[in-house]
DNA sequence: TTCGCCAATGCAAGCGCTTACATCTTGCGA
DNA sequence: TCGCAAGATGTAAGCGCTTGCATTGGCGAA
């Protein structure tokens, strides 16, 4: 890579000391149009761009943001990520995304190279995580928001949703229907809060409606092994008659699983989402989930984020709400006699 | 943020130079297991980590590729990226991700972005972009690899498949599995070589094998879109027998309007995808497409980059191959009578 | 005319790091 | 015992940029 042309070779060209050049590109008020636009000039002629290192160097910012979710897999953090960065151009700030893989130790060195290389943020998401990485976080003082989550008593600053409320209200509309026998499909709860407060949510909306508690399978995130732990509990006896995912990717593996046991849905079992991804329309028949605000989630931890750049003051969270998505995957219960 | 502590609190603290911590940290042999083990603790003890800034100051080089992709709202890049990023930070590298919603303005903008911040190297998808943008990349001397298409003459290394040759095979099953009217959804040609490559593989497939050239219309990436002009397409006279399309989201999109005017598929028409991402498998049916290697070209791409920016030499493009997955969305044509 | 002030610009220090070169030990052979 | 090479460490310049302060040149007021 050939070397860039620096401030001083602009500085040379133009006659003018790199103090003046430096000065159009960042206050350009202060410069006599005629100078201005002779620097200018030579910046266009010579294609310069400003050195990152060097200007992070002396203003003792990056003006970036670091991310790291989980996967890019997962349409859904993509979106609410999309939402982030465009928010975060808009103000002329970077976006550095890293991924995690579900995996604390990797997260936890991806915080650190996303801090080693400057970074003046930090989204994150969910809530679960190691003490030691939050006190590392408090100690470099750098500004974190979680996402995806929302918990009262948080000590940190969050922006997102209640998942255990979410899917009780989902849990209570699947008994509402007239289910009784509900399993249940989650994703990995270790070290995934979301997944966890997911699964309790269904456990206490059953308890409270008087239904027996689920049987909860785990599945990582992937269509596959939805449909796997979907074959699981359809062959069991007795069969649920609805099954409740953790999110919507376990439920179009759940369609899948039905689809080969020549399960109908949902006149034979009624199966229910989380996160109202595109897939969920396009299941046969569509899909009835929980709306999640990703794009607006992603819009509003731009900016705390950048709130909480500029003054170090503390942020409130922001707490956003879900709603369910009825759509036809989640028939009436079994009658009376056919139990 | 808190002031970070410096190359020059360790070396103070430890009692050495900061030439020695420096050395610590880049080149441990050089120093004496003792002192070593001194700097080393006390690193630990501040939480010490390097300046990025100062460093990509010193070392004139930032160890971070770029890569610009459509969008994140697609699983077929996001899958790429991961591969890509994978790869690169085992040789510790990092990956820098931005995205250009398809729109040429955005990703010279873009681009721009990425070299003012010292990237090393640059991932684009796809080849049609204007001259200007390319002559200067040219100038700039970074290494650049293209993504998604590989086409025989192109100047700029690349590492992606024919995307016209694998449209033809795909127009050239479909035929011979008896269709004749066959219309295509493609997706938005213009500033897409890759969309506009599969357009002319069809074409140039249906051509040669004698049927009449397709209807093609064209839609944004998105399921939505591809319902509508489906919806176009199938409520004409006469109806095609086939639709193919650019990809497998726009496919979803064909199954949904199928479904909402009671077409059975295949029975009733025929649909073919492009990509091959979960999605394909989980409609109903299963839809046949043309499967593309997104992780070894992530994988591949990451080679050819590295290489290319540790010597400035020319790098040979790689062509991977594509395979078409046939699974239940392509049935006969139509008899003869029923003509 | 002289003075003071303001606008425009230059000067130079310093941001944190690496590294060529200088300096200082140390241990060994003569 | 001395000299010297090799190993360990320090010194300081310089990477490209910003910015507080100094300097310059006009211009209006006294």
């Amino acid at each position: 890579m050939k070397s860039q042309p620096t401030l001083e070779d602009v500085a040379r060209l133009a006659g003018v000391s790199t103090a003046t050049v430096s000065r159009v590109l960042n206050t350009p008020d202060l410069v006599r149009a005629e100078t201005r636009d002779r620097v200018r000039a030579v910046v266009d002629q010579l294609g310069y761009t400003p050195h990152f290192g060097g200007r992070a160097l002396a203003i003792r910012r990056t003006n970036t943001v670091g991310a790291i979710i989980p996967t890019m897999e997962n349409a859904i953090f993509a979106r609410g990520l999309q939402a982030l960065q465009t928010r975060l151009a808009a103000r002329g700030v970077t976006l550095l995304v890293a991924t995690s893989d579900f995996d604390p130790i990797q997260e936890e060195e991806q915080i650190r190279a996303l801090l080693a290389r400057g970074v003046d943020g930090l989204v994150l998401i969910g809530e679960a995580r190691g003490a030691d990485t939050y006190t590392f976080l408090a100690r470099r003082e750098v500004p974190v928001v979680l996402l995806w989550s929302h918990r009262e008593g948080c000590l940190w600053t969050s922006v997102g949703f209640d998942n255990h409320r979410a899917a009780a209200e989902m849990a209570a509309l699947v008994v509402a229907s007239g289910h009784r026998r509900v399993a249940m499909v989650a994703g990995v709860t270790a070290g995934n809060d979301r997944a966890a407060a997911r699964v309790e949510g269904v456990r206490a909306a059953l308890a409270a409606h008087g239904a027996p508690p689920p049987r909860v399978v785990e599945a990582a995130y992937s269509i596959e092994a939805g449909r796997t732990a979907a074959t699981t509990l359809l062959t069991q006896d007795p069969a649920p008659s609805a099954i409740i995912c953790g999110n919507d990717v376990l439920a179009a593996g759940v369609y899948i699983a039905a689809r080969d046991l020549g399960l109908r849905i949902p006149d034979d079992i009624s199966v229910t989402g989380f996160d109202d991804i595109d897939l969920a329309t396009v299941l046969d028949p569509p899909l009835t989930t929980v709306h999640v605000p990703h794009r607006r989630m992603g819009q509003a931890a731009a900016e705390v984020l950048l709130r909480l750049a500029d003054a170090p003051a503390h942020v409130e969270s922001i707490a956003l709400e879900t709603e369910i998505r009825e759509r036809g995957s989640l028939g009436p219960g079994p009658s009376e006699t056919a139990q």
